[in-house]
RNA sequence: GCUGGAGUGGCGGAAUGGUAUACGCGCACGACUCAAAAUCGUGUCUCGCAAGGGUUGAGGGUUCGAGUCCCUCCUCCAGCACCA
C-alpha cells in the first residue's frame, strides 16, 4: 500500500505533545461547564489488548472527543481490573508471582492503551489490586458487614473442583465452571454473602425512569425474576402448617394437592406421621445427589413421592387433598412449597396425570386443559363468575394470605477460596465469631508468604505471616479469615474512585462524587449486563443508604456493544487461527484507520457483531490518504457553491456522532471528500473539515492542523457550527408520482408553490405521455419531495 | 417454552411514512506501466435489445404513497428457562 503519510511518525510524535501537555486531563471540576462523564469498562491485564479493547475504548473516544470540542468538561478515566483468577493460573501453571505477572502486564498494556490515542485522562488510573484501592474495598465490605448488609451465611454453593472455589450462580454456565469449564458440583459451605436480594425491589422499580436501551432494562428485570403474588396457608391433618406460594391465588380451588421440595424442612418434622418414611427418605437421598442441572433439565419426566398419611386442607374449599414431594419443585424459590394446580399449570397438569390426582377446571376459556390463561372463574364456590384480576385480592383476604413477591435472584457469594484478591477483612475470636478488622488496620494487606498451588486448602490459610499478625494484632487463639473477595466487589464501585482516585481519607470525597456522579454514558460488554451492572447498581444505593455515596443510581445512560468477529465469522480464538492482532494493524496502517475501520462497521451501541474484514480496513486507509492531499485541492475559486453541503455534513456528522451512528458519521465525511475533490474547497472550509476529522483521526487531524499553519491543537478546537439557512440547496429534486408509482423526478427551485410544481410535472414529458389526458382527480404535494398525481386511467 | 431484537445487493451496511440499495468492500472494464502492484476513471439489485416491468424473509391489511405502521406466518440472534 501507498503511504502518503508516515502514521508511524506522526503517531509518535503527537502522543508524546499530548501526553507532554496533560490535553486531556479532566482537572478540577469546573462549574461554568456541563460535565460529562464518560466511562467503558476497564480491562483485565490479561497481557496483551485484543480487537475487542479497541473497539471499546478507541470508538467511544470519537463521542468524548466531540463532547470536548462542544465545550463540555469530560472525564474519560481508563484503570485496571487487575485481581482475579488468570493471574492466580498463570502462577500455578508457570511459576510465577502473580503480583508481578500482573504488573508487567499493567505496563504493557498501558503502553498498547497509549497507542490508541484517546483522550483518556491518564492521571486519573485506578488500579484495583493497589493496596490503596483495595483498602477502600475492605472498608466497604466492612460499613456493608456492620449495618449486616454483608453477612456469614451458610448454604448450598457451586463448588469448582479445578479452581478448586466458590462459585456465584452467575458464574456457572450451563452446569459448567465460566471460567475453566469444569463440571460444578454442589456443597455445603459458610459464605460471605451481600444481601443484594434487600434491594431487589429497588433494582427494578428504579430502572423504569432511567433512559437506558429498553432491552438492557429486560434482562435485568428478567434476571432479578420477580414474581408478585401471595403466601397461603395449607392446615395440614397433623396440625402443623404448610406455606405455599402462588401468583394465582384465583386458582385456589383447583389446587387438588400439594408438592414440596424434597429438602424441605417440615418433610422431617412430619417423620413420625408419614406412613411410607423409607420410600420418602430414599427419594430424598436421590434427589440429593442429582444436582439442580440434572433436575431441573427440560421435558424430563416427573417423579415424586405421595406422603402417606398426610393430607392437606384447601383453605378456601375445605377439601382434604394429598401432599407430595417432588424434586421438580425447588427448594430455594418460594417457600420451597407449592400448591398444584393441574387444570392449568403444564407442571402439574403432568404430574396430576401421572400420579392419578383430580384435575379441577377453574377458570373459563377454550381449548384443552391446562390452560394457563387468566379469565372467569368457574367452579370457584362463591366467587364463580368473578373475574381472575379480582378474584386474587379477595380470595388471598379470605384466606388470610400475604401478598408478597418472590424473585430469582440470591444474595451475591462474594467468598473466593483463592490467593489473588482481596483478603476479607475479618478476623474470628476464640470462640469462632467474626469481627471486623477495625479500620486503622486497613489495608488488610495480602500476604506474600503464600504457596499458590492448590491443595484443596484456601491459599492464604497457609499464610504464617497472616496468622502472627492476627494473633499480634488481636491476641492468642484470633484466626484471620482466609477468603478472598469476588472480583466484581473490586468493579463494584471503582466508577465512584475515579471521581477522586488520590483520596487517602474517603474511597471518594462526597464533593467530588455530587460533582461527577452519575456517569453520564456508561460503554460496556453485553456480558456484564446482569452480573457487574447490577452489582453495581446495588452497591450504589448500599452506600447511599449508609451515607456515603450521592447518587442513587450510577448510570444515567448504558450501551452494549457488539463483538469483533474473525474474517471467517467467528468469534476470534487462537485454536480457530482467526485473530486479528491490533498492533499489527497500527503498525501497518495507523490507530488513525484502525479507529475509523472499528467505528465504520456499523453502528455502535446496539450488541451486534461484525466481522473483520480486511479490504474494508484498507478503504478507510485510502480514504486518509485522500484526506492527506486534499489540500491540494484547496482553490480560492471553488467551482461549486457547497456551502449546502459543507453544512450539511457538519449537521450529519455531529447527530450521528451524538447518536453513536459512527458509521454514517463516516460515511458523510466520504461524500463531503468526494464532492469536494472535484470541485475544489476554500481554505476556511478545509479547516473546518479537519475540525470535523478530529475525533475520527486525532493524530492525522493534528498534523494536518499544524501543517495548515495552526500552533495550538485542533483537540483544542470548537465543534464547527452549521447555519441552519445554509442547510438547504437552492434545488431540490422532486420526485414525481402517478397513482403512487414513481415516474419521473424534476428539478427545481426549493420551496417552489403547489402549483409551480404540478406545472413543471405535467410538462414533464414522460409524464405527459403516462398521463395520457387522463383527468387529474387529486393531487398530494409534499413540500420539496414528492407530488403525487391520483389519475385513474393514467399508465 | 418465555422475554427481547433482527431479516434490505456477492459482503459490512444506508434510508423524519415520500426517488430503496447512500458510504465502504468486492468484482468487471479502461487509463497509466515493458509488466505487475499502487493510483485514477467508468460500471456494478434483477428481467428485458429497447420501451418498460419487478424487487427490502412469506402472505394479507391501513394509506394518495409502506423497507418503515397493523395482523398472520417463517427464519435467525441474544438472554432466561420445571421460578409455582
Amino acid at each position: 500500500m501507498a503511504t502518503r503519510f508516515d502514521h508511524q511518525a506522526i503517531e509518535k510524535k503527537w502522543q508524546e505533545r499530548w501526553n507532554a501537555s496533560h490535553i486531556y486531563e479532566a482537572g478540577e471540576r469546573d462549574q461554568l461547564k456541563e460535565k460529562q462523564f464518560i466511562l467503558t469498562e476497564f480491562p483485565y491485564p490479561s497481557g496483551n489488548l485484543h480487537i475487542g479493547h479497541w473497539y471499546a475504548f478507541a470508538v467511544p473516544d470519537i463521542y468524548v472527543r466531540k463532547l470536548r470540542m462542544e465545550g463540555k468538561q469530560v472525564l474519560y478515566p481508563v484503570g485496571f481490573d487487575s485481581f482475579g483468577l488468570p493471574a492466580e493460573n498463570a502462577a500455578i501453571k508457570r511459576k510465577l508471582d502473580p503480583k508481578e505477572w500482573t504488573y508487567d502486564n499493567i505496563a504493557y498494556m498501558t503502553k498498547q492503551l497509549e497507542s490508541m490515542g484517546n483522550a483518556f485522562d491518564w492521571s486519573r488510573m485506578v488500579v484495583t489490586s493497589n493496596p490503596e484501592y483495595y483498602r477502600w474495598t475492605q472498608w466497604i465490605f466492612l460499613e456493608l458487614f456492620k449495618k449486616d448488609l454483608a453477612y456469614r451465611g451458610v448454604g448450598t454453593v457451586n463448588w469448582c473442583p479445578s479452581c478448586n472455589t466458590v462459585l456465584a450462580n452467575e458464574q456457572v454456565v450451563d452446569g459448567t465452571c465460566e471460567r475453566c469449564g469444569s463440571e460444578v458440583e454442589l456443597r455445603e459451605m459458610p459464605e460471605w454473602k451481600l444481601r443484594i436480594t434487600q434491594y431487589a425491589d429497588r433494582l427494578i422499580d428504579d430502572l423504569a425512569p432511567l433512559p437506558w436501551p429498553e432491552f438492557i432494562k429486560d434482562l435485568q428485570r428478567n434476571w432479578i425474576g420477580r414474581s408478585v403474588g401471595a403466601e397461603i396457608d395449607f392446615p395440614l391433618s397433623t396440625g402443623d402448617t404448610l406455606t405455599v406460594f402462588t401468583t394465582r391465588v384465583d386458582t385456589l380451588y383447583g389446587a387438588t394437592f400439594c408438592v414440596l421440595a424434597p429438602e424441605h424442612s417440615l418433610v422431617t418434622k412430619l417423620r413420625s406421621s408419614i406412613l411410607n418414611w423409607e420410600e420418602v427418605i430414599r427419594y430424598q437421598n436421590a434427589a440429593a445427589k442429582k444436582d439442580e442441572i440434572e433436575r431441573t433439565a427440560e421435558g424430563k419426566e416427573k417423579t415424586g413421592v405421595r406422603l402417606e398419611g398426610i393430607t392437606a386442607k384447601n383453605p378456601v374449599s375445605g377439601e382434604d387433598i394429598p401432599v407430595f414431594i417432588a424434586d421438580y419443585i425447588l427448594a430455594r424459590y418460594g417457600t420451597g412449597a407449592i400448591m398444584a394446580v393441574p387444570a392449568h399449570d403444564e407442571r402439574d397438569f403432568a404430574f396430576a396425570e401421572k400420579y392419578d390426582c383430580s384435575i379441577r377446571e377453574v377458570i373459563e376459556g377454550e381449548g384443552q386443559l391446562p390452560r394457563s390463561t387468566a379469565g372467569r372463574l368457574t367452579n370457584s364456590g362463591e366467587y364463580t363468575g368473578m373475574d381472575s384480576q379480582a378474584a386474587k385480592d379477595v380470595i388471598t383476604a379470605k384466606v388470610n394470605g400475604r401478598k408478597t413477591s418472590t424473585y430469582k435472584l440470591r444474595d451475591w457469594s462474594i467468598s473466593r477460596q483463592r490467593y489473588w484478591g482481596v483478603p476479607i477483612p475479618i478476623v474470628y475470636d476464640p470462640d469462632g465469631l467474626p469481627h471486623a478488622v477495625p479500620y486503622e488496620h486497613l489495608p488488610w494487606h495480602l500476604p506474600t508468604d503464600v504457596d499458590v498451588t492448590p491443595t484443596g486448602e484456601p491459599p492464604l490459610a497457609k499464610s504464617q505471616e497472616l496468622k502472627e499478625r492476627t494473633e499480634r494484632i488481636f491476641g492468642k487463639g484470633w484466626t484471620p479469615e482466609v477468603e478472598t473477595m469476588d472480583t466484581f466487589m473490586c468493579s463494584s464501585w471503582y466508577f465512584m474512585r475515579y471521581t477522586d482516585p488520590q483520596n487517602t481519607e474517603r474511597f471518594a470525597a462526597q464533593s467530588e462524587q455530587e460533582k461527577w456522579l452519575p456517569v453520564d454514558v456508561y460503554f460496556g460488554g453485553s456480558e456484564h449486563t446482569t452480573m457487574h451492572l447490577l452489582y453495581s447498581r446495588f452497591m450504589q444505593k448500599a452506600l447511599f443508604d449508609l451515607g456515603h455515596a450521592t447518587a442513587l443510581e450510577p448510570y444515567t445512560l448504558r450501551y452494549n456493544r457488539g463483538l469483533v468477529l474473525g474474517p471467517d465469522g467467528n468469534k476470534m480464538s487462537k485454536s480457530k487461527g482467526n485473530v486479528i492482532d491490533p498492533d499489527e494493524q497500527v503498525s501497518r496502517l495507523g490507530a488513525d484507520t484502525v479507529k475509523m475501520y472499528l467505528a465504520f462497521m456499523g453502528p455502535y451501541g446496539t450488541p451486534t457483531n461484525y466481522p473483520w474484514d480486511m479490504g474494508g480496513i484498507a478503504g478507510l486507509r485510502r480514504f486518509l490518504e485522500r484526506v492527506y492531499d486534499l489540500r491540494t485541492h484547496i482553490t480560492t475559486t471553488p467551482t461549486l457553491d457547497n456551502k449546502a453541503l459543507l453544512h450539511q455534513t457538519i449537521k450529519k456528522v455531529g447527530d450521528d456522532i451524538h447518536a453513536l451512528k459512527f458509521n454514517t458519521a463516516i460515511s458523510a465525511l466520504m461524500v463531503y471528500l468526494n464532492a469536494v475533490e472535484k470541485s475544489g474547497l476554500s481554505t476556511d472550509d478545509y479547516h473546518c473539515f479537519l475540525r470535523m476529522l478530529a475525533p475520527f483521526a486525532p493524530h492525522l487531524s493534528e498534523e494536518l492542523w499544524e501543517q495548515a499553519g495552526h500552533e495550538s491543537s485542533v483537540h483544542r478546537e470548537s465543534w464547527p457550527k452549521f447555519d441552519p439557512n445554509l442547510l438547504i440547496s437552492s434545488e431540490v429534486t422532486i420526485a414525481v408520482q402517478i397513482n403512487g408509482k414513481v415516474r419521473a423526478t424534476i428539478t427545481l427551485e426549493r420551496d417552489a408553490t403547489e402549483e409551480m410544481v404540478l406545472d413543471a410535472a405535467q410538462q414533464d414529458e414522460v409524464i405527459r405521455r403516462r398521463l395520457n389526458s387522463a383527468q387529474i382527480l387529486k393531487v398530494i404535494y409534499v413540500p420539496n419531495r414528492a407530488i403525487n398525481l391520483i389519475a385513474p386511467g393514467a399508465t
